[in-house]
DNA sequence: GTTGAGCGTT
């Protein structure tokens, strides 16, 4: 049996290949009604293109919708495509924008 | 039971 231990390292290594990856696709949705859950936005999002990836933010305490949340798309285009389209749900209008990073220094570097 | 125009989780 050999005990290399670095099979931990491949996962760590796709979550970062992600982020590489993701960089100009992932968008941020805000103005998300309190009422509205990840799966909705997914749903909502989806229409315009497939989503590589979708979550929504909520509370950590009492685990209540902050009304935002992230969406990637799986190509750049269609993640331009929401960001000139408009999503409306529940009767209100979402706003979508390029997501930061989140352990950098900036949105780009 | 509430609120809003802002960026997350190692």
């Amino acid at each position: 049996m050999d005990a290399t231990g670095q099979g931990h390292e491949r996962l760590e290594d796709i979550g970062a290949r992600k982020i590489m990856t993701t960089q100009g696709k992932k968008l941020v949705v805000w103005g998300i009604p309190w009422d509205v859950g990840d799966q909705g936005l997914r749903e909502q999002m989806w229409q315009f293109g497939e989503l590589a990836d979708a979550m929504q933010m909520k509370d950590h305490a009492s685990g209540r919708s902050r009304g935002f949340g992230y969406v990637t798309y799986a190509s750049s285009e269609d993640a331009e495509k929401a960001l000139s389209a408009q999503h409306i749900i529940n009767g209100g209008m979402l706003q979508v924008k390029v997501a930061r990073s989140k352990g950098r220094n900036g949105p780009n570097t």
